[in-house]
DNA sequence: GGTCGATAGCTTACGACGTAAGCATACAGC
DNA sequence: GCTGTATGCTTACGTCGTAAGCTATCGACC
């Protein structure tokens, strides 16, 4: 059978599900929308796709892909190598926010996040991480990124819900928080902020790599269990 | 009028919801089971809380506000101070996997989290930090505490659901990620791992506080603009 | 002591949601 | 032309958050 031109597959259902994600963000994505967006009954989505969870984990997956490129593996310099993957996760996920929460919270791994892994793992193990290091490392990286990302990207939420927010900038709460009222005044660029801290991570590893003891602030098992 | 042994009130609904998410999870957590839960029908709660997002922020301030300890601000050392706030983070956000879901969605500023920040500036700011840099400090420590703690509480589902993360663990995949199949075997402290990347993150902040500029990968901006 | 206003909880109802089950159509291969 | 299979539609169920309005209880005051 020849499809007809507006057939539905499993690719036009996931392009249309990002697309409706990118224009009127996560919370609208439901089958029945889905649906409506390609003129087609919510139930009909269901030929090509298991569940709504399978189609979320569809579109992580097609995100994560892009955080790695494969000109990477070109670059001798595992720094080089690694900032880029940093930079590129960052920029592709604050282009698209709602994608932040959506990657934080399914921890499907599909082929995608497999190649990033892949990608962060071999830049180490070729610096000369022994393998022990490069698995921290990758946990270490993948945390900065999410981290940092998702902190960023719900910044403007933050300001624009947050009444405290604005008191705290006009300095009516400086009394009960001193140190906040300082800070927050300042001019901030986030990216160059990013660039800070992938620079810090990237330095630290090569740190640890070189056996370079860190100074410790103290075992963190203390911390873990005097509180639990 | 002496209210019942039993009456409702904000925080006793707030305790319930917090409990219910800890038995059962956050998916759990229904106005109406949450009602069934205080011996009460679903829209009884409306008269404590206006709304269900308004709860969930509660619980989020519940927990932020945890994070710090009157106790922190006694110790000299900032390194000290730092490392408790972000052991502590990590460690009553494992304790409560749903929180971490929660509060990486949910940006509100309460007062926990303002408490929180407090700390983490003032902190920087005794050490000699620059407000700007005190300001940067601060992002730097959330998303690590943040970034880490996700992915180490979604690691377990990760391996649960993930039918690929066997095969790679017995070797069937090596051919295709030779990097990965090559560390994942390894055996690992998630605790100790988590206390690597604090350190790694101090005495990050240490070396900028002291203006040893970072070995540059490149400025971050020329990766964005690259794939944007 | 009778009345009154406020408070707390209940009832009913609406419009979403994800999706199970079964039906209708339309084509490909014979 | 017949038949099997793939595709999309229809209907329906149980869940959700919550708007609107009702009822019952109780302290405060005349």
């Amino acid at each position: 059978m020849t499809p007809p031109r507006d057939a539905l597959s499993h690719d036009r259902v996931l392009q249309a599900a990002l697309a409706l994600a990118d224009a009127h963000g996560l919370d609208a994505l439901s089958m029945r929308r889905l649906g409506a967006e390609l003129g087609v009954e919510a139930m009909s989505l269901y030929r090509h796709v298991p569940n709504k969870e399978a189609l979320l984990d569809a579109m992580v997956d097609a995100i994560v892909r892009s955080w790695i490129d494969a000109g990477d593996a070109a670059s001798t310099d595992w720094r080089d190598r690694l900032g880029a993957i940093m930079h590129r996760a960052h920029a592709t996920m604050l282009a698209r926010p709602w994608s932040v929460e959506l990657i934080t919270v399914r921890p499907r791994v599909g082929e995608g996040r497999l190649r990033y892994a892949e990608a962060v793992t071999t830049a180490l193990l070729e610096a000369g991480f022994t393998p022990q290091l490069a698995h921290h490392g990758l946990h270490i990286v993948d945390g900065t990124i999410m981290g940092f990302t998702a902190q960023q990207a719900r910044r403007p939420t933050a300001v624009a819900l947050g009444d405290r927010v604005q008191a705290l900038a006009d300095g009516s709460l400086a009394h009960e928080y001193p140190g906040i009222s300082r800070t927050i005044r300042e001019h901030h660029d986030h990216d160059e902020e990013y660039a800070l801290m992938v620079d810090l991570v990237i330095e630290g590893l090569a740190r640890l790599r070189d056996g370079e003891a860190p100074r410790r602030t103290g075992l963190g098992a203390n911390y873990a269990l005097a509180i639990s």
